[in-house]
DNA sequence: CACATGATCGCCT
DNA sequence: GGCGATCATGTGG
């Protein structure tokens, strides 16, 4: 069966505005914080299918030895990450799942923001979007859209939570074991109590006030 | 619950 | 040629 149609949304919940380019192009960690709770929103055949983002990531570009544009590399894949922040970078990892960016500052600054968990807007398959490859699969997100600008796009739209949580967990980002000193960077970002974040459950992270 | 493993291929050196 | 910004399934405690 269609994944995305359990994403269908009769309507948003009142009070939201999309982001507008201002917002992508800030520090990525703090963009990465901001959309936490912002629902990421796409229309397909005319409906609206969306989830709440409750875990991301931040990659910080070229000085950044986890990052796909480390040391500036650039090249067709990596591409989007050097547009102005609001665009999408997706890749392809392990050969089958695909993860998704959403792209962090001005245009030549290659840093993102890894989607790594959402919420669903019905609680009953609270883990369908439980990891980076899940998020994609449900919004049925792949390669052919790395590229896009969320900003002007017609069919995608990011509304920040107006209200946003207070409590963040903060903790080192997942996968990233190669990058070295980096791997310990603390800049995954989650709402504490989602019960749709991925990977281990948390106990006994840092938690943080913003 | 914690760990281990296989799947599968684009991307870069 | 080597290896991933992962996931589902399997085993054992």
């Amino acid at each position: 069966m269609d994944p995305l149609s359990t994403l269908c949304l009769s309507a948003l919940p009142p009070g939201l505005d999309p982001a507008g380019r201002d917002f992508f192009l800030r520090p990525t960690p703090d963009v990465a914080k901001d959309l936490l709770g912002a629902w990421f929103v796409r229309r397909v055949g005319g409906v609206l299918y969306g989830a709440r983002l409750v875990e991301v990531e931040a990659y910080l570009g070229i000085v950044d030895p986890a990052a796909h544009s480390f040391r500036g590399r650039r090249t067709a894949r990596v591409e989007p990450m050097y547009r102005t922040g609001g665009h999408l970078y997706v890749f392809l990892v392990y050969g089958m799942h695909s993860c998704a960016n959403v792209v962090t500052q001005t245009e030549g600054v290659p840093e993102a923001v890894l989607i790594r968990a959402a919420e669903p807007p019905r609680d009953s398959e609270s883990r369908l979007l439980s990891g980076p490859a899940k998020f994609c699969r449900a919004l049925a997100i792949d390669r052919t859209l790395s590229g896009i600008d969320l900003v002007t796009d017609p069919d995608f739209d990011l509304y920040p939570d107006p209200a946003p949580e207070r409590r963040i967990a903060v903790s080192p980002r997942i996968g990233v074991a190669y990058a070295g000193e980096a791997a310990s960077w603390p800049l995954r970002f989650s709402l504490v109590g989602s019960n749709a974040v991925s990977g281990p459950r948390l106990s006994s992270r840092a938690v943080h006030s913003t």
